[in-house]
Parts: C-alpha cells; structure tokens; sequence
DNA sequence: GTGCCTATTTATAAGTC
DNA sequence: TGACTTATAAATAGGCA
C-alpha cells in the first residue's frame, strides 16, 4: 500500500511514529471487523520500546480473562488502556 | 476489499471459518510488517466462540511478561499457540 | 504533532478446481 | 478442507496544508 518500503525498522523517529500510528489504527479498524464478522473475541496490545502500551480491540470474554487470571502488575497496566 | 460484505456475523459458518482463517492470516502478517517497521512489540489473540486461542504475533518482551505475571489457568492455554 | 489527498500496493470475497 | 485466480475494495507512504 502506497509507496513501498522496506521490511526494517523505521530508523527516522518522527516518520515511525507517524507510520505506527496510521497503521495501527488500521490494524484495530480491521481486528473489529473480523471480530463481528467472524464472531470471535480478539485482543491486541502494542508495546513500544518504551514499555508503554498501545491499544486493546477486545471483548467481553477478553475482559472477564484478564480481570480473572491476569496479576496486578500488568493488569494494572492493561486497565489504564481503552476497549474498543 | 473484494466484494464488499456487512458488518455483522457471518451466519453461514463454514463461510465465516473461511472467511476468519484468511484474514487472521493477513492480519498477523500486518502486525507482523508494524513490529518491524516501527519497533514495536505486538501481541495478538483470538479467541474463537468454542475458546479456542487463534495466534500470536509476539516478540521477546511480551513472552517474558506473560511468563512472569499470567497465572497458570491462562498460562496453559498460551504456551499451547505457536508464536511467529 | 494533525488531518486530508491520491497514486500505488495490499487485502480479500467469491469463485474454481 | 486447501491452493489458485481475479475483480474489487481497502490500506497506506509520501505530500501538502
């Protein structure tokens, strides 16, 4: 899609996070289609080198997993994020 | 992409396994591209009506954080899905 | 950092075998 | 079930405002 460009990481900061961004929501766009369509739950999470979290495309049963199961310290992480 | 379909559930179920079988396939091979291109570490799961996992796109960070705080119940269930 | 534009590249629904 | 093919629709890299 678009221009091509090569399969390595994006050395140039500002153009990474430029093309992270577009292509994320791309990613969540789709994760949500396939999620109706396909009825399934789906979780996705994005962790930069940074440590920081992305974004979730979740559901319902994602949700009660990671509450029932998951520790708190990363669950303490994953509940400062959105569902969408 | 293709001809347009409605989101909403695909009620004819061999249709919607064909269906979620390829474009999980397109999907991790995007998250894949963004894990790259932009340095990132991504996870992805899907779980299908039966509770089935699907697949991970994973990298190093995400497996040590699943191994370190993800209790056993769930823990199980992960270390059964192949990581590419 | 944001938000559109668009030429180009990908994804994919349907179909066939 | 999978592996192709193809017409169509979506994603997107690079620009530009």
């Amino acid at each position: 899609m678009g221009r091509k460009i090569e399969m390595k990481k994006i050395e140039e900061m500002t153009k990474r996070q430029v093309i992270f961004s577009k292509r994320r929501s791309s990613l969540l766009k789709k994760a949500a289609e396939i999620a109706i369509c396909c009825d399934v739950d789906m979780l996705f999470v994005a962790f930069s080198p940074a440590a920081r979290l992305g974004k979730f495309c979740s559901k319902k049963r994602i949700e009660d997993i990671l509450q029932r199961y998951v520790k708190f310290p990363i669950e303490r992480r994953l509940t400062s994020i959105n569902f969408s």
